[in-house]
DNA sequence: ATGTGTGAATCGGTTCACAGCC
DNA sequence: GGCTGTGAACCGATTCACACAT
């Protein structure tokens, strides 16, 4: 299954920028305004306007010169192009703490992601019931995957089973998985497989807090205001996680 | 802005996977295995060997020809660089189903990063107990990031109020930021901002999930072409496709 | 006059390939 | 012979800078 026709390839860092454009252009639509440039985008977003301008010329030639982008023109397009148009029911495996916490989180169901179930292995909480939801034993996957139709699989569960699970998941039909599981695990180069996880976050943060700090004392003649400043976001998509960048440029001499 | 202080500036990517390292290591330390190749090592971690030797000669001259990697000798090495060597209390600031379930959540005790602290706003939710802790009023930051000390906040607020919390840890002297909440914040120059935004790895799944399965006709003309698809941008390194020793290579459905 | 769209320059990171040491 | 360490080539992404449309 390789294809190659990049109609438009739209390259892996903006694909993960698109997001953070459609919520800040959701902040302000509706509203007064209509038109934006690409300099105020890119303030909301948190990224230059050069960036911004590369990134949605990808979509397509869709602002006006001299005068910005059309905000409804740009949210139809970019949800059109992020597959907003339709929901993806997410499937939780694993409802320990995680997986109950994203399950009464409403945010994914007001995003287009609705929980469609909640899948464990402990027999003991199949049947359990968590907000509308009873959770499922994971030997229906098969079953509520082909009830809810093209879905998200979100894996909540211990590292040792994570594999297993994905497994089960891609067996089922799922082609899109979120693994919270803190351990590597491979899918077939037809599934796509995005990661969280916590602990790394934390540990690239101590990484350069460790830095920062083998001694103590800033000791800089000019304190350095605060606010405003932008530690950039973190966004990019290369081989990890999520996105990094922050860290700060070290000590001003 | 820079200087040459790190003797050794390490590549912010590369950064990103030594704590993947790491955990590979701890699987197998302890026994039998003294030494690793850079081989086996990129393939518990999921990348590629060349990058395993690039990343590991950031950190010095670690291994043996012809040998490998002392298994123990690196741990040591890369958790010393990552500044694990001492615990960084970390403080959940928003007490919600998510910093609830982050909070008994024992993954983070157990590498390092005891929750030192939970802080709320809601002044109905101060003082309740979760596990080991109480609940304490975010008036309180100052002297609850005085009492841990060096220390990360976790902000798991909703997204209308994180900029405020995210200012206030400033304050009160976090320099270590991990936000959850969906939206930008920004940090001064010399504080570490990273963030997880849930509902963006969906839309970032969505995207390529939708070019897999274009649905409903586009309303706007448009030539669909189908395309590989490698999804995210997660770790994934482009060689690592099908499962090897996974089962599930072929969908079912 | 203003702000997009995009080639060209640049940068950071990955991969190659092989010299060097065990 | 085996495997690391690393310059060099390569590649994707970011930034620059300006022609062009309104």
């Amino acid at each position: 299954m390789k294809a190659l026709r990049p109609r438009r390839r739209i390259p892996e860092a903006t694909v993960a920028r698109l997001p953070v454009y459609l919520r800040s252009l959701l902040e302000l639509a509706g509203v007064d305004t209509v038109t934006i440039s690409s300099e105020r985008l890119a303030e909301m977003a948190g990224v230059n306007a050069a960036k911004v301008r590369k990134d949605l010329s990808y979509l397509g030639s869709y602002g006006t010169r001299g005068v910005g982008y059309d905000v409804e023109f740009l949210l139809f397009q970019m949800s059109r192009e992020l597959g907003l148009t339709q929901a993806w029911p997410v499937v939780i495996v694993g409802v320990g703490n995680l997986g109950h916490a994203l399950a009464n989180y409403g945010g994914f169901g007001e995003r287009g992601f609705p929980v469609g179930a909640l899948v464990d292995a402990d027999p003991a909480k199949v049947g359990e019931r968590v907000g509308e939801l009873v959770i499922r034993s994971v030997e229906e996957l098969p079953t509520v995957v082909a009830e809810l139709g093209p879905s998200i699989g979100v894996v909540a569960t211990p590292a040792s089973v994570a594999q297993e699970v994905v497994d089960q998941l891609v067996a089922a039909g799922v082609r899109s998985i979120l693994n919270f599981a803190p351990t590597m695990v491979t899918v077939p180069a037809d599934v796509s497989l995005r990661k969280v996880d916590l602990a790394v976050e934390l540990q690239i943060l101590s990484f350069y807090q460790q830095r920062r700090s083998p001694l103590v004392a800033p000791a800089v003649p000019a304190p350095i205001d605060a606010e405003e400043v932008a530690a950039g976001g973190n966004e990019r998509s290369p081989g990890m996680v999520a996105a990094p960048l922050s860290v700060a440029t070290d000590a001003p001499s």
